[in-house]
DNA sequence: AGCACGCCGACT
DNA sequence: GTCGGCGTGCTC
């Protein structure tokens, strides 16, 4: 129905599932609007106000009620270009979620003063104002990859071990120098390409490399960790029509860029990946949706692959490619040697270890991986180590971070003055094997040798190449240049006999990591692993152990074999979404449902991929429905995560 | 979420 | 009579 009046379609910036869809407004007749520019615009009254960002413009609407006029244009920048929307629902329908809080994660928060003068630099919309970039004569980035991804292809990328230096003598792992130039070589064939690290430091390993290799403007870095003003700048910068390479953490896998060709995962298999804001996205879901909407090229790119990825390799949708030049260094799991060794030294590693780590600490560093991050181990009395309980409900106690008081997990009562019932000590460790006893324990091995300790809350960057022992939880290695000189790897079997899905993955990538920053002719070392684990270790191929990890998920109807979605809050709710989903097909099921600490329930859904579609979109109208019923109060609404397969540890009880 | 509309109890 | 309680429902 088309008429003479110019409409604009309008999303609103709400996270109600209720105003989460396109409204018409009609625009005033001074007023020059173009698609992707943000406005506010009345709601319900004139005085109430909401900010929303306009679609496209037509002349007509479906709309058979009055139209409301535009009230105000925030900015003409278009920092909504349609690909984007479209991105946006595509995410949001998968997960059943609403499009503008993708929205929300995909554009950063507006700096007026750094709008404007990108705006007067006129940058936005000449593309000749960056000029244009060729390559260096004396291509100093195109030596791990051959062949670049082509447009829509899928590749499973594996990156090269060992260390290599920046321009400018830092540190770098060669698998995210190879990253970088995988980023240079696109940006050379004149096409944007987007890196998507797990965290900022990989963010800035690759930032260091790319700088000696491309002009600044031609890097756009996107991660939550830079002043807010910069991060909105570098996002402006992506609009601009000149190829661009855009670098960082999970919300960059959003980012418009222009004549896009690539999208480079990083190290899909870390946690990190996962948005822990609604609808919860993981990057590697979002780049593949990238992928058939737009066709662009897919890489996902670590050491050694993903469970997800292993499988879609193994279905054919990914094509394999491995970086030139790695060699991965020896790994020796020393349970699978002769017999049981006699245990030498207060820190108890089997003497061959030990006269190992003896001779390379004279040549340099040796890192020690420890097990105790990621996970909160309980809390136990420092004096005689009996577990320690809520002095109100018997609950666990855990301790957000080293210096803060315990707290109950289950009433979330915090204890000031804790004491044992059992010998009346007050100070309270970490049960098990924590990083202080490792690193006392190692100190007393080589006396003569400094330990140095990097963990999650006091994390070391990197270390010179002198003698000293690194005690490290994963994911806190510090690098350090040409490599560690050993890497030993502790408490292998703790971490895989945990009692969690995500258990093998988490502890491959955790090895291979601490494996990939040894020094090429460095050896490394498992002092607690034997069984196929330990051999596919040593061998430095995963890939039997993932397949048969991924045979055994479809046999018990695990996820990524299939889909799943977890429900939580008041067991009513819950309970009816349960039975309407499952209704749905013979081939839906539920887990569950558990209660919670909070009174309500949890219940895990699992379907196939078939059927994923008619599933969420059910989900996304019980979403719907229950916000506009009776008046709910956070704690009383149903949290709906699609596909998080965190959600079977809580259901199976931590 | 807000904000308006609507339908029953205490009040100058 | 009517002022205002907040339970419901809608937002171009």
């Amino acid at each position: 129905m088309s008429d003479s009046r110019r409409i604009a379609r309008v999303v609103l910036d709400s996270r109600l599932p209720q105003l989460s869809r396109p409204f018409d407004y009609l625009i005033p007749p001074d007023m020059d609007l173009r698609e992707g520019v943000r406005v506010r615009v009345p709601l319900r009254s004139a005085k109430r106000l909401a900010e929303g960002y306009v679609l496209e413009c037509t002349s007509g609407s479906e709309h058979s009620g009055k139209l409301a006029e535009i009230a105000e244009l925030v900015s003409p920048v278009p920092v909504l270009p349609r690909n984007l929307w479209d991105l946006a629902s595509a995410v949001a329908s998968r997960s059943a979620g609403n499009a503008a809080d993708v929205l929300r994660l995909a554009i950063p928060k507006r700096y007026v003063k750094t709008e404007k003068s990108w705006w007067q630099d006129g940058a936005a919309l000449n593309p000749s104002d960056r000029g244009t970039w060729g390559p260096p004569e004396s291509a100093t980035y195109g030596r791990y990859s051959a062949e670049l991804p082509r447009a829509g292809a899928r590749t499973s990328f594996s990156l090269p071990y060992g260390m290599s230096t920046s321009s400018d003598n830092i540190a770098i792992p060669r698998s995210r120098e190879a990253v970088a130039h995988l980023g240079v070589q696109t940006l050379a064939e004149g096409e944007s390409v987007i890196v998507v690290c797990p965290d900022w430091r990989d963010v800035e390993q690759c930032w260091s490399v790319l700088r000696g290799l491309v002009p600044e403007d031609r890097v756009a870095l996107l991660a939550g960790d830079q002043p807010p003003a910069q991060r909105y700048a570098h996002y402006l910068r992506t609009l601009e029509p000149s190829p661009v390479i855009v670098l960082g953490a999970r919300h960059a896998v959003y980012a418009p860029a222009h004549n896009l060709g690539l999208i480079i995962v990083v190290d899909d298999a870390d946690a990190a990946h996962r948005e822990p804001l609604a609808p919860y996205p993981h990057s590697r879901d979002v780049a593949l949706l990238r992928n058939t909407m737009e066709d662009v090229a897919v890489c996902f790119a670590s050491v050694t692959p993903s469970l997800a990825v292993r499988r879609w390799t193994d279905m054919g949708y990914l094509q394999e490619r491995s970086a030139h030049g790695s060699s991965r260094p020896r790994v020796i799991p020393t349970s699978l040697s002769i017999g049981h060794e006699a245990m030498a030294s207060p820190a108890r590693l089997p003497s061959s270890v030990y006269q190992a780590a003896k001779i390379a600490l004279e040549s340099g560093p040796v890192l020690v991986q420890v097990f105790r991050s990621g996970f909160s181990p309980g809390l136990s009395c420092a004096q005689c180590t009996s577990k320690a309980f809520c002095h109100h409900c018997g609950g666990p106690l855990r301790k957000p971070s080293a210096s803060a008081n315990p707290s109950c997990l289950w009433c979330g009562v915090v204890d000031t003055r804790w004491s044992c019932p059992e010998c009346s000590g007050t100070r309270l460790q970490p049960r098990g094997q924590g990083i202080g006893r490792t690193v006392s324990d190692l100190g007393k091995s080589f006396p003569s040798v400094p330990v140095i300790r990097s963990d999650g809350e006091n994390r070391v960057v990197s270390v010179p190449q002198s003698p000293a022992l690194v005690v490290a939880t994963r994911g806190s290695e510090p690098v350090t240049a040409g490599g560690y000189a050993m890497v030993l790897l502790l408490d292998g079997a703790a971490m895989l006999q945990r009692d969690s899905l995500g258990a093998l993955e988490e502890s491959v990538h955790a090895w291979e990591h601490a494996v990939s920053y040894a020094a090429d002719h460095g050896a490394c070392y498992v002092t607690d692993l034997d069984g196929p684990p330990a051999m596919a270790l040593a061998a430095g191929s995963w890939t039997q152990l993932m397949r048969h990890e991924l045979s055994q998920r479809t046999a018990l109807k695990l996820p990524p074999t299939l889909r799943i979605a977890s429900l939580t809050g008041p067991s009513e709710n819950v309970e009816a979404i349960r039975h309407a989903v499952t209704s749905l097909s013979p081939q839906v099921d539920s887990l569950g449902p558990v209660s919670t600490h909070d009174g309500g329930v949890l219940t895990v859904l699992r379907f196939p991929y078939t059927l994923g579609e008619a599933v969420v979109k059910e989900l996304a109208s019980w979403r719907h429905k229950l916000a506009s019923g009776p008046r709910r109060t956070a704690i009383e609404r149903v949290k709906i995560v699609v596909d998080d397969p965190q959600a079977l540890d809580t259901l199976a009880g931590e």
